[in-house]
DNA sequence: CAGTGAGCGAGCTTCCGCTTGACTT
């Protein structure tokens, strides 16, 4: 009997292959294999939403090889994730493969071992249409909302703009951060902190006054107050406390831990992990699941043991609170506990390390940690109402799963250090050796990181594992926010000290925090943003999506069918976008910034079809307005009229080389120089509207000889080393240098490796290390 | 590849979720 099992990654089809014997023909979908067409709607909505799905060009391919494999099978096997998508999956395949429904076998297993294979093989069933029935709602839904939204952004903003049930809401969540920033008023505030000496002590204990003052008169009166005071310590209140590990990665945690302990964009993250997915060493890399399996378990249990003891190990299973979870994968962890390193490129090796830890780490103990509270009473000379100061610290106990790994937060610059308090009876007579206090500034919220938006958008239930990355990806490709870093600001801080009986002012500055890869809003986000807003109020709702949601589950536990579903949200949906079309203007996001001396006339800042400009002159008069494109880093809310003025300084003539003009602008692909019809780009520092004469000659004469050291290397590429099995072995170069060519396929080139002095036995031991690719396709 | 933003009009852009290669101006 021949069969053929059909999953959705071809990973998971080679281990499977090896537990099912030879019997069994493990292929893989590579995800789905049809989807509505991507032009067009592809929705007949008048004949009652039927969506017309396609096998796409890249798919056919595969789809043909399917085919032959199902021809030659006695049965098929359809297992896709337990999940609305994979159930859908297993459907498009039948359909497409033209299966028969009554003996084809649906199957599906969440854990990769043999028992739970042959487990899933004995109890195989039927497609359950309605949960595929909830996957097509929610298809047809994105797409509908995609498709009809968008084209109206094209003609009142600016063409080529997207807006959907994700990547929308991801925008509104940067812009309403952005605003929030805005309107935040820093203020400044005093924190009182003391020295205080134990009597017949050497060590100082330091202890912060339980409350804040607002100016620095404040707190000098307070601190004047201190003369004479005594004081002693009061109550002592220790108390154990327990800290847990934290589960082990999803897709989301994972991004936000490699973000701030890597500093790993989210999408590094997903492809680092997809090579070690792909090498074998953790399990599947997309996945909302905590849950380890049985085996991992064990694995996990066996390896504490062995390193850290008995004591250290506590089992605990994990359950998932996310919003809308559909856990059709284990937890992110290593396949191999035993591995507590890998020997890989660093990027990965550091990247497993952090998943080894954290899915070990919450397999252990708790860390045991004894907390003390300390109060420190001031008894002031004239003065009925007590001040108190408090100090804190931390012993541990027993580190438990922290000797492994601790979570990072995104604040960690408050993170208190757990500091030892020395062993003092209540009572105890404390002088003060100095108290100062030190001005700070109270912190607006903080802007997203990509990944810190990842964790808000699963924590709203929006998006899935594998559209994370992808998302931020697509609202940084449409500029709607950019990643950028805004440098500390120093600003001026006052201090006041007390120290015997005098005290006294100091000024100096401190600085704020920096921020790295954080994202902002660009004006082409904020009036898109704020034009969603305005006609489209129930999609960017942060509850829209979980509210289609229960939708779809009706559909799925076959309370609702799917078309009325549809049906109820697209028919207002619908009239309001016709709305919006005939009635909303224009939208260009302009302001007036003043006039032009020159000229006399108006100049604004607004969006063009190409991006952000400044205009001189009306866009209705009888006069052409002039245009000019702002620079990089300039928005329409905050250039000032001489900015805007200075731009039209541009094209520069800079001086005269090789008896032509050299003339400097900024054109579609950034500034350059030009020399008669001769472009040369500049450099990443070069300023087009300072550059000098001699740095542009320099450029000229730079580029010229890179050019020329190209025709060069083009006289020696491509090189033939050799003919290996009647086929010619070559070296190339391409655009990231140097690499091999042989039987029509590519590959890369160590650094160092001089590829004209390669023999032809180096070449094939080059290719034979590296091609993952040919020993999959043999 | 190197201003285009007026006006004319053709043709194009766009969603979310599932999955990996392919690729050297």
């Amino acid at each position: 009997m021949k069969n053929l099992v059909i999953v959705e990654s071809p990973a998971k089809a080679k281990t499977i292959e090896k537990f099912l014997g030879k019997d069994y023909t493990v292929r893989s979908s590579y995800g789905h294999i049809r989807d509505l067409a991507k032009k067009d709607m592809s929705i007949d909505v008048e004949g009652g939403y039927v969506p017309q799905y396609q096998v796409s060009d890249e798919k056919r391919q595969l789809v043909g090889e399917l085919r032959r494999e199902v021809a030659k099978a006695d049965k098929v096997w359809l297992a896709s994730d337990e999940d609305r998508e994979g159930e859908a999956i297993a459907w498009h395949l039948q359909e497409t493969l033209r299966l028969d429904p009554e003996t084809t076998q649906r199957i599906v297993f969440n854990e990769i071992t043999k028992t739970a294979i042959l487990h899933a093989i004995e109890n195989p069933r039927k497609i359950d249409m309605n949960l595929v029935d909830a996957q097509q709602a929610r298809r047809v839904l994105d797409r509908l909302v995609g498709y009809e939204i968008s084209p109206i952004l094209w003609s009142k903003i600016k063409p080529a703009l997207s807006a959907g049930r994700v990547q929308s809401v991801a925008v509104r969540l940067i812009v309403e951060r952005e605003e929030e920033i805005k309107r935040f008023k820093s203020k400044p505030y005093f924190r009182v902190v003391a020295q205080l000496r134990p009597v017949d002590s050497a060590k100082t204990l330091q202890a912060e006054l339980g409350r804040h003052f607002d100016t620095a008169d404040e707190a000098e009166a307070f601190l004047r107050g201190l003369v004479g005071a005594t004081f002693k310590i009061g109550r002592i209140e220790t108390k154990p406390l327990r800290r847990s590990p934290a589960p082990p990665f999803t897709t989301s945690t994972l991004q936000q831990e490699a973000s701030r302990k890597l500093g790993f964009s989210v999408a590094r993250t997903m492809q680092v992990a997809q090579q070690l997915y792909e090498s074998g060493y953790i399990t599947y890399m997309r996945t909302d699941s905590v849950n380890l399996s049985d085996l991992a378990l064990g694995m996990a249990k066996k390896e504490i043991n062995d390193i850290y003891g008995a004591d250290y190990h506590k089992a605990r299973r994990y359950h998932t609170k996310t919003k809308g979870a559909q856990e059709a994968h284990e937890a992110i962890r290593p396949t191999l506990f035993e591995a507590q390193t890998i020997n890989a490129e660093p990027a990965q090796r550091r990247l497993y390390e952090l998943i080894w830890k954290r899915a070990v780490a919450s397999q252990m103990a708790d860390a045991e940690v004894e907390k003390t509270e300390m109060e420190i009473v001031v008894d002031r000379p004239g003065e009925p109402a007590a001040a108190t100061f408090g100090c804190s610290g931390e012993q541990i106990k027993f580190d438990g799963f922290l000797k492994v790994y601790m979570e990072s937060s995104d604040d960690d610059e408050n993170a208190e250090e757990g500091r030892l308090l020395p062993r003092l009876p209540e009572g105890t007579r404390l002088s003060l050796e100095c108290c100062t206090a030190t001005e700070h500034y109270t912190q607006h919220p903080p802007r997203y990181t990509e990944a810190s938006l990842v964790k808000k958008l699963e924590d709203l239930g929006i998006g899935r594992p594998s559209t994370y990355a992808p998302t931020v990806s697509t609202i940084l490709k449409r500029e709607y926010v950019i990643k950028e870093d805004r440098e500390a600001v120093e600003r001026p801080v006052t201090t006041v000290t007390l120290r015997g009986d005098t005290v006294e002012r100091a000024e100096s500055t401190e600085k704020s925090h920096a921020e790295k890869n954080k994202l902002f809003p660009t004006d082409i986000g904020c009036v898109v943003n704020n034009f969603l807003m305005e006609h489209f109020a129930n999609i960017m709702d942060y509850n829209f999506t979980a509210t289609v949601e229960r939708d779809f589950d009706d559909i799925a536990e076959g309370r609702k069918e799917w078309h009325s579903v549809i049906n109820h949200f697209y028919v207002p949906f619908h009239k309001n976008i016709k709305l919006t079309q005939q009635n909303s203007q224009r939208t260009t996001g302009s302001r007036l910034l003043g006039v032009d001396p020159k000229s006399g006339k108006n100049v604004y800042a607004k969006i063009g079809r190409y991006g952000t400009l400044v205009q001189i002159g009306e866009t209705n008069s009888d006069e052409k307005p002039r245009f000019a494109s702002m620079k990089k880093g300039q928005s329409i809310e905050t250039i000032t009229l001489d900015e805007a003025m200075s731009l039209f300084d541009l094209p520069r003539t800079i001086g005269r080389f090789e008896d032509t003009d050299v003339i400097v602008s900024i054109g579609r692909f950034g500034p350059y120089v030009r020399l008669g019809n001769q472009f040369y780009s500049l450099g990443k520092n070069d300023d087009p509207y300072e550059i000098g004469f001699e740095r542009a000659v320099e450029i000229i004469r730079a580029k010229r000889e890179a050019d020329q050291k190209k025709e060069e290397l083009k006289k020696i590429y491509p090189h033939e080393i050799g003919v290996v099995d009647g086929e010619t072995l070559k070296a190339n170069i391409g655009r990231y240098g140097p690499y091999l060519t042989f039987q029509g396929e590519n590959f890369r080139l160590g650094k160092g490796v001089d590829p004209l002095k390669l023999s032809v036995e180096e070449a094939m031991q080059i290719i034979n290390n590296s091609s993952k690719k040919k020993s999959r396709k043999k």
